[in-house]
DNA sequence: CTTGACTGGTTCGATGTAGAACTATATGTC
DNA sequence: GACATATAGTTCTACATCGAACCAGTCAAG
């Protein structure tokens, strides 16, 4: 049936759709202060990849508009999680550092939810994980490159 | 090493929230009139599972809660997509009626957003979809069922 | 050096979503 | 039947996010 085709296909992204949905309930649920999944993101990243990085830089890796930066790291910022410099090299741009009371919210964070993930985890759950991972991971760089292919 | 396990079970949830952003993102860019994904998601629910639910109903397959569905099912009304009518069975609750114009919109944004898919999917993707989509229901199967599993 | 195109960030307005408090109806227990 | 509890929807407030418009600084072309 040429019908089902799509709704096949909407399917499976729809599968996805809610665990990340389901996931990040998780994380939220793990998260203290009313901090949001998105701040541990960029806490999270920053952590892994190194401070020092441009608004524009870490809204790309987020996936998330300049404007939707802004907003966050004002927030982190008010929470002294993060601090926000002048780039010495770029007059208009600036470079966010993480504070040491930001690396403990993340080390604390990933704690609790570890400690969280780990309730719900079980053997063949965690084998289902490492088995999808690969395809997960070609899937996401497969979208990735198709995404605005030319622009305009 | 330890410290490296948490690390892994989240780069797997966090290629799947990714996937899910890019995946909504297409369906968002497929939409007209402003429409919203969830918006679609409503309208193709009551046209797949069949009309005549209750906004609760609905707001439990959708996962979301009440007051949002409430703010949804406005917008949908508002655009003549649903109707909706006080339950004759129960005082308290509404039943929602998908419109010919909701069908029509509905209909219309498949057709979109499969040709958008189309443009992307290649027979390896399909493939690959195919071959994880087993596990993607286990898995949300199980996280569902380990969601707030005592309440209290 | 000047001008035009581009980029980094901010601001404003709008929207989807959640949590909490509230009203109205239903249901179960005495 | 009366009252306690639970459920359906709404309202209010707050917040993350986006698109569009805007300003400031950079850079390339002349």
């Amino acid at each position: 049936m040429d019908g089902d085709d799509p709704m096949r296909v909407f399917a499976a992204f729809n599968e996805i759709g809610i665990i990340s949905q389901l996931a990040t309930a998780m994380l939220a649920a793990s998260l203290s202060d009313g901090l949001h999944p998105s701040h541990f993101m960029i806490v999270n990243h920053l952590a892994r990849m190194g401070d020092g990085k441009t608004p524009v830089k870490i809204a790309g890796a987020m996936q998330v508009t300049k404007n939707t930066m802004t907003h966050s790291l004002r927030v982190l910022e008010s929470r002294g999680l993060i601090e926000i410099s002048a780039n010495p090299e770029d007059g208009r741009g600036k470079l966010v550092f993480l504070t040491e009371a930001g690396r403990a919210f993340r080390d604390e964070a990933i704690v609790a939810v570890s400690a969280r993930f780990d309730a719900v985890l079980t053997p063949e759950i965690e084998d289902l994980l490492a088995r999808i991972r690969p395809d997960l991971v070609a899937l996401r760089a497969h979208l990735d490159r198709s995404r605005t292919p030319q622009g305009i």
